[in-house]
DNA sequence: AACCGAATACGATACAATTCGTAATATAGT
DNA sequence: ACTATATTACGAATTGTATCGTATTCGGTT
């Protein structure tokens, strides 16, 4: 066996394609291409061949009862997010997610964003 | 121009060499082998090559004065981990702190955890 | 001065990621 | 039915990671 499954870690490339995926919703390799076109210099193919290999990986689900097959995300934006957070904070912070909140606030940090954190941790149960 | 320097993003295996750097200070090889070696099996050659491999990115400062090379992190943890944390941020949480916040804590995330979230926000001047 | 052992340097292998060119194929329009 | 075109499939080139075996080199000990 050669990968089937369970949790794999998205390469950044993937990564870019996927936010496109959670995006659009389900999309042809055409449309997945035109929205990174946009922004990066991309071949078709290349958006192609990423797309096969993460269908291969499963990271993303492949319908293909029509011509142009249509690929959508096989796991949602927040659980990718978590598992990604969750592995960096191991790899990265010797486990402890308050070191992580500290470096992940700086000055750069709207007055917004702190106040969405603060209502965050006021609606926790602990 | 090959590697010289600017900002560049660790591999897992070399993540896990800052990470002993980090903690023991300046290391030989065999110092850093050594601690590896404990959870890991990997051969002494394989963490001299990624050693050298990181030296050529500018990863690490190697001191060559004595036989056994020296070598130490180039940058602090506190940095690498800032800059980790912000790269995650913009590639998978649309640029949004408060949403990797949200995301980082959940049941798992201990009561001692939240508190230190908490006084960290509450010294902030915003 | 020659030798031994520890350390670095070098190079090779295997694998995965990224990129794209070319081939094969299927549908839609004529 | 045929052909043009869009689409997928295949595979090759390049680069980087991870791993290690072997060669070389340097210092200290005899």
């Amino acid at each position: 066996m050669t990968h089937e499954n369970s949790t794999v870690k998205p390469t950044e490339a993937e990564l870019t394609l996927l936010n496109i995926l959670w995006n659009m919703g389900p999309a042809t390799v055409r449309q997945v291409h035109d929205v990174v076109s946009v922004s990066q210099n991309t071949g078709y193919t290349t958006v192609l061949k990423i797309l096969q290999i993460m269908h291969e990986k499963s990271l993303v689900i492949r319908d293909e009862s029509n011509r142009a097959h249509v690929y959508s995300a096989a796991k949602s934006e927040t659980q990718t997010q978590t598992s990604l957070i969750k592995d960096l904070i191991s790899k990265a912070f010797g486990g402890s997610t308050s070191k992580l909140v500290m470096r992940a606030i700086d000055d750069s940090t709207s007055a917004q964003e702190i106040d969405d954190i603060r209502q965050l941790l006021n609606s926790l149960e602990k």
